[in-house]
DNA sequence: AATTAATTATATCAATATGTACCAATTACG
DNA sequence: CGTAATTGGTACATATTGATATAATTAATT
């Protein structure tokens, strides 16, 4: 849980990924401090957003310095809630599941893959990201006894809405969604979407502008 | 091109496709007249942001009615960009590059997929999404050849940049990108971003608030 | 045909939310 | 110790959303 009281936008928290990559880049390149204004131009924003977002979380720079990239990028890695661990299955085992159990980067920021999930027998008993996919009649059992906190859910849209319900039933928490729907769950889950089709037509929006 | 003048905002145009799924699903239960009401109770949002958004683009609606599904849909589709076609690649055939390949939407909304292109010699030759991927050495040439509007960019982030200067210098005006890195490409080049690293990192932030 | 109820278009206003500019206070550093 | 740099907070500006009022239009009812 967040030590914050301030409540944050969502447009803030949006950014705050954002945040983390470029400023992990920097300790990359071993740059030990950066300014407002050296990030703004980096990031494109401007340096008074910057200020602004990064101080709705507490006081990470100092006057006449800057900001210390490495505990700039410790704090925000705090504030995601990347120093805790978290257990994930992914539903679906296509080519989007495949893709998404192969990202290294889940991984090394606690996210862990523990389990992967399909109806197909043909996929049913396969290696994806280092686990053997089960069939979905055994996810009921394995949620239980793994603590799954985050499920991935790269199903098609026709059982999207049951394989949620079925998760949040068991506990799950947090769904990250690529299928094509708005789902309906308890107020105590958080959905994320990420809704290609809608991306692609945005696009595809500005290409006629 | 579009046929309105007035200058409409990202947000009104993110919640664009929205409401040309949300429509689109209406019409396919045969429903053929909503009111703003009850749309905003299906989509979450409000009559008066409904009528707003829509209005926007020109009046839709009709008084005493409410709005015609089918000439909704049709409309939005056509703001959208949809009425045209446009002649795509994928730059990337690992699992992601394999994924959208097979989106079959992409196709019935008039993304057509000519070619994909990868660096590896196990990839390339290999059938993905109805195509044969080719090596990235004949990229210059299909591009100049095959008049491609749109790139989907399913490459790792240290070559991201590199691909998107290529295509655009090839001339292709939109881009679709998957790798995690922000593109800089000239100012008549649209770009949009899939980052699944920082969705999932919103994910894991508000399962800790 | 006339009346009534429902509903949007349009404009306007109020309330939030978000972004920017400014400046005092503080720090780094020669 | 003085100067330049930089933040953090405040105040201001802009953008977005929500609510409301009125006129116009449609559909249903009498």
């Amino acid at each position: 849980m967040h030590r914050f009281s301030k409540k944050v936008s969502m447009t803030v928290v949006k950014r705050l990924p954002k945040y983390y990559q470029y400023l992990s880049d920097l300790q990359l390149n071993d740059i030990e401090k950066i300014s407002s204004r050296e990030l703004a131009s980096l990031m494109g924003l401007t340096a008074s957003q910057i200020r602004q977002d990064l101080n709705s979380f507490g006081g990470y720079g100092q006057q006449g310095y800057g900001y210390n990239v490495g505990e700039l990028k410790e704090a925000i890695k705090e504030i995601l809630g990347l120093d805790s661990e978290y257990n994930c299955i992914i539903i679906g085992g296509g080519n989007m599941g495949h893709a998404i159990a192969n990202y290294e980067r889940f991984k090394r920021e606690g996210v862990i893959l523990k389990g992967v999930f399909d109806v197909d027998p043909l996929t049913v008993g396969t290696v994806i990201g280092s686990v053997v996919v089960k069939h979905m009649d055994e996810l009921d059992e394995f949620i239980k006894a793994n603590e799954i906190d985050i499920a991935i859910l790269c199903v098609p849209r026709e059982v999207g809405q049951k394989v949620a319900t079925q998760v949040t039933e068991l506990g799950v928490k947090g769904i990250l969604n690529f299928s094509p729907l708005d789902l309906d769950v308890p107020s105590d889950v958080v959905v994320e979407n990420v809704n290609i089709t809608d991306s692609l037509f945005t696009l595809t929006y500005l290409l006629g502008e």
